[in-house]
DNA sequence: CAGTGAGCGAGCTTCCGCTTGACTT
């Protein structure tokens, strides 16, 4: 029997360090916080020095029994991580235990490496009470503000609603930046480039100034028609490009996102696997440090592999406001292996950090940048040319970035050049990107804002609650002016391109703008950008010993429950931010638009008086595609009263109808609705309409394996599943969907488990 | 899943940060 118990945060992280410790030694693990704030209620007693009440919460029972049964009669050993969550697990699980927090082992280690953990047993300390009191302030803190905001959102907006000192920053960045890109106004302006000929060799030139106007552009070309062109200036720079640091969860999420496509919540999932089977180390970290260990192993590697002059050993600097470095960087845990993982998606992420752990020790690349001057004979202004060769690839050899090399002919300074050709081409400043899930996540971190452990469920709850939505945008179509001088002529032309369009962009909902707006204006202390950092300062104060922890907590509910007091005494009304459009022609009654119980709403007629069952009811519709409370016209508004629509009849004679509901523009023919997308349904017709009802049932039959009338089996994103309209049942592996009979496939149904409820989307 | 927007009232919702499974149509 072992004499030892070592707990740690993770069961994959025990298993690892068990092979290290021996036989004396068992090893395991609390899975994350065992102790928490109960979830019914606020758990925090104000008026008694915000004590707090801890419990066991239902997830985590199995595993406090467990290491309950597993202390009786051993040494403990708390190996929790080295930061303000890790302390505070360490103490919760002395409580859980019965233990004494003063004299129980604690022990870190920032890698998990033999020599590391050896050291670590040989001098255990303490748990740090003050970093512990840091944890239950942060901890109090976020319960304070997001059980008592939140509960004011359900009074003035809506219920089910959440604030958070998170989540809220997170939708205000949002919504802000949505507002500056529908503020934005682009301005034009002409980009001139220009093709030299150097004894038959073509040298591509940009004018070093903009053009303002058409007419500017157009005259500049006509004055250079017949003026002559030199080289005066070659400048030869070199240049280095250097590796970046290797792989944070911020960073590693913005990478895979960029270069794979992952969103971020799936490259987690996809690392949290690579992380199981021991591929690679802990995913969930803010530093950029590797173990002395791994640096040996990559630069052995390079060496081997490329040759000396390829290798470079570098320690990285975090440069992130928040880091409290717990762990080491995402890295391999074996360099010489090129390729791990269960699947396809698996393998890309793990050669990702292969790559980019490989490169961070690798030399910088060498480049040489020519800028080459031409004047023009009768102008001040210059064409600039420039070059750029790749001299040595360094580490772009495994992480590289795509940029192929721009090669110049040789010139001389003074060299007489022949124009070839030119062009104005008109070009637009362009609005500041929305963000993806992954740039989101890079503003959190620099604001210091949410963990590694938070920026994919954050993205999951703003998206849960209908603050965001992650859209694919289309773009619209921008015809630019251009003028071309060729063969001693300027002739004007346009071209046609597609601007604003972008993939899983992250865009606000109308709810978005309502809460963000009240909490601005009542809270907006608490949804400033530098609210956490404010709070971190306090914490860090707590666990320095400069300042008691309800002191903390004290100071901020003295600020912030009057700021809930005064918000009581906001309108519903103001809230919703109604809006009068106009009245309509027919009737003369007022048309408006606002925020109603269930999202934007357009109303012909005043809602009537409290108790007056006399006066008539408004009319209601939903807003028009694209169109917001703000922006809305009567003209938009009068033709959405005629919804719902009847389009036409099928060839068998049914009615088919068009409308707007709660998820988008559909049609309906009998029970089935066919959602629209690029038809409107106040305009299409009844061939139209045919077409697509003809193309939903070839689409449905297509997901049909088999159709017993009752009974069917499909094919769903899961793999195929039998189903009588109520009921869904799995096929096991072993069996043929394409075999089954309807008897089997109905024992099967009656055999699988009652529908269980999984919420994971709320609606 | 494809309405709605009366009124009343009971019962419920909610945070951030640590960690995994079990589960879905």
């Amino acid at each position: 029997m072992p004499k030892n118990l070592v707990i740690v945060e993770s069961p994959a992280k025990a298993r690892t360090i068990a092979k290290y410790l021996g036989q004396d030694f068992k090893v395991m693990s609390s899975f994350g916080h065992i102790r928490d704030l109960p979830k019914k209620d606020i758990g925090v007693d104000i008026k008694n020095n915000f004590k707090p009440t801890y419990e066991v919460p239902p997830d985590k029972e199995k595993a406090a029994r467990e290491l309950k049964a597993a202390a009786k009669g051993v040494t403990v050993w708390l190996a929790s991580d080295e930061d303000r969550e890790g302390e505070a697990i360490a103490w919760h699980v002395c409580v859980l235990l019965g233990l004494e927090p003063a004299k129980t082992n604690r022990i870190v280690f920032h890698e998990i490496t033999k020599t590391a953990i050896a050291k670590a047993v040989a001098k255990p300390r303490n748990i740090d009470p003050k970093l512990v009191d840091a944890q239950h302030a942060r901890r109090v803190l976020d319960r304070l503000v997001g059980y008592e905001l939140s509960p004011v959102l359900w009074k003035k907006v809506r219920t089910g609603l959440s604030a958070g000192r998170v989540q809220s920053v997170a939708v205000r960045l949002i919504v802000e930046r949505e507002r500056e890109i529908k503020a934005f106004k682009a301005e034009s302006a002409y980009k001139v480039t220009a093709v030299f000929d150097a004894r038959g060799q073509a040298v591509p030139a940009e004018l070093s100034e903009k053009v303002a106007s058409d007419k500017a552009a157009e005259d500049f070309l006509n004055s250079i028609k017949s003026s002559s062109f030199r080289v005066t200036a070659i400048a030869k720079k070199p240049g280095t490009r250097s590796p970046n640091a290797p792989f944070t969860t911020s960073t590693l999420q913005q990478e895979a996102s960029r270069r794979l496509g992952y969103s971020v919540r799936r490259t987690m999932v996809l690392a949290q696997r690579l992380y199981e089977n021991g591929h690679i180390t802990y995913m969930r970290t803010d530093s950029v440090n590797l173990a002395g260990i791994a640096i040996d192993a990559a630069k052995k590697y390079i060496t081997d592999n490329y040759g000396d002059k390829y290798g470079q050993v570098r320690q990285y600097k975090t440069t992130s406001r928040s880091a409290q470095e717990a762990h080491e960087a995402i890295r391999p845990t074996n360099i010489k292996a090129l390729s791990a993982g269960a699947d396809s998606a698996q393998k890309k992420l793990y050669e990702l950090i292969w790559r980019r752990t490989l490169a961070s020790q690798m030399a910088a690349a060498l480049v040489e940048k020519t800028e080459v001057e031409i004047a023009i004979s009768d102008h001040s202004q210059k064409f600039m040319a420039s070059g750029e060769i790749l001299e040595f690839d360094g580490f772009l050899k495994v992480y590289g970035g795509g940029k192929d090399d721009r090669i110049l002919p040789d010139l001389v300074e003074g060299q007489a050049l022949k124009l070839k050709s030119a062009s104005a081409l008109q070009i637009f400043s362009r609005p500041p990107a929305r963000y993806s899930e992954a740039s989101l996540v890079k503003k959190l971190e620099e604001l210091g804002i949410g963990r590694p452990s938070t920026y994919a469920p954050t993205i999951g709850t703003i998206q849960d609650r209908g603050y965001i939505e992650k859209k694919d945008l289309e773009g619209e179509a921008r015809q630019l002016k251009e003028f071309i001088l060729e063969a001693g002529k300027v002739k004007p032309t346009t071209q046609e391109v597609v601007v604003g369009a972008d993939r899983a962009k992250l865009v606000p909902t109308e709810l978005a703008e309502i809460v963000n707006d009240f909490l601005l204006k009542y809270f907006s202390s608490i949804v400033d950008y530098d609210f956490t950092a404010k709070a971190e300062e306090e914490f860090d104060d707590i666990a320095e010993g400069k300042i008691k922890w309800q002191e903390v907590l004290k100071r901020f509910y003295e600020h912030f429950h009057p700021l809930i007091k005064k918000s009581e005494g906001a309108s519903r009304a103001e809230a919703m931010k109604l809006r009068q459009l106009g009245k309509e022609p027919k009737s003369g009654e007022p048309v408006a638009a606002r925020f109603g119980r269930y999202g934007p709403v357009l109303q012909i007629g005043a809602s009537p008086a409290k108790g007056d069952k006399e006066a008539p009811k408004p009319r209601f519709a939903p807003l028009p595609e694209g169109a917001t409370i703000e922006t809305v016209t009567l003209e938009q508004a009068l033709p959405m009263f005629d919804l719902p629509r009847v389009v036409g009849k099928t060839e068998d004679g049914e009615e088919i109808t068009a409308n707007i509901g709660p998820y988008g523009p559909y049609i309906k023919v009998g029970k089935s609705f066919i959602s629209l997308k690029e038809d409107k349904p106040l305009r299409i017709g009844e061939a139209r309409a045919r077409e697509l009802i003809k193309e939903h049932a070839k689409a449905a039959a297509k997901k049909t394996v088999a159709d017993f009338g009752k009974l069917k089996i499909l094919r769903g994103p899961y793999g195929p599943y039998i189903t009588d309209g109520k009921k869904n049942a799995k096929i096991p592996k072993d069996k043929d969907p394409e075999k089954l009979t309807e008897a089997e496939a109905q024992k099967l149904l009656d055999e699988a488990p009652a529908k269980t409820s999984f919420r994971r989307r709320q609606k």
